[in-house]
DNA sequence: TCATTATTTTTGACAAAGTCCAAAACTCGG
DNA sequence: CCGAGTTTTGGACTTTGTCAAAAATAATGA
């Protein structure tokens, strides 16, 4: 993210101190959790509150300025990296999360092959598996 | 599923009336959640603790005899189609879940390009959309 | 610049989904 | 039918997130 504060105006939203700090967390922390973009602001602003770090989380999901993940097993996830359709790679023993490119590159980006008549807007996929460190862990 | 009875037998689990009727619930109701299964299992055993269907589902899931699910926003889903690698459409405003077949066969059905050293044993696929239904509510 | 007004932030209660624990009930082999 | 080992139960607890009302703040424009 360029400029928080430029982006906050693009999108007529109130520029906030606060917004201004999630939004840098987001950036530099790609798939963190609203507790770690917590710890993170804080460190920065030195406090804020649990609901505002949830606010500001979910206006600028509603606005497509960060995406929200939700793996199974795991409190959600933001990235500020969106409009690529990229994918996830979820280790199942530590959570470690990583960007996949997509194959096909635009969404969605399979087709349903029987789609009972639902108008498809989205295909997500997770591909799910062991990080190296945890592999190394299992084995020892 | 045939013999639920016999199928706990095969998995070397004590038979009880609670795993039963969990298991029957499951066959009978692809895709419902923990609540909709205590529901029916209390329709047909007259009560059942909330505990126990979780300790069941459980169970159950670990010996790989059903499938849990857990799409973003939804409490986990059950259903004891397993084995055939098939993915799932959900509708965006009910939850409504449908199977879609794979159309690779075999798991795990789609290669990650760039894999970070990870091992895959997983492709998760899920469908967004709005089912038949829900466009027509939100076209009136 | 400063007052006004709408928006945002904060605090604290609340909700949903699921787990943990210990006591009571049950299953199953002998 | 007994006894050991599981399972079931009820209740407290945890995690992740939302709701609601009061206090603080940002944008507007006089
Ligand atoms: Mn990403
Ligand atoms: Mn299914
Ligand atoms: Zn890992
Ligand atoms: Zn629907």
């Amino acid at each position: 993210m360029r400029d928080p504060e430029a982006t906050l105006r693009q999108h007529d939203l109130p520029v906030t101190a606060q917004r201004i700090a999630v939004l840098r967390a987001v950036s530099g922390h790609p798939h963190a959790t609203a507790d770690d973009l917590t710890a993170s602001v804080c460190g920065d602003l030195g406090t804020i509150s649990r609901q505002s770090v949830y606010n500001v989380l979910n206006v600028l999901t509603d606005k497509g300025i960060i995406r929200r993940i939700q793996p199974a097993d795991s409190p959600a996830r933001y990235e500020d990296r969106i409009g690529d359709n990229h994918h996830h790679l979820v280790c199942r023993s530590c959570g470690r999360t990583e960007d996949v490119c997509c194959a096909v590159g635009e969404a969605p980006c399979l087709k349903a092959h029987s789609h009972h008549g639902f108008k498809i807007d989205e295909a997500e996929v997770i591909y799910w598996g062991t990080c190296p460190a945890c592999q190394k862990k299992k084995r020892s």
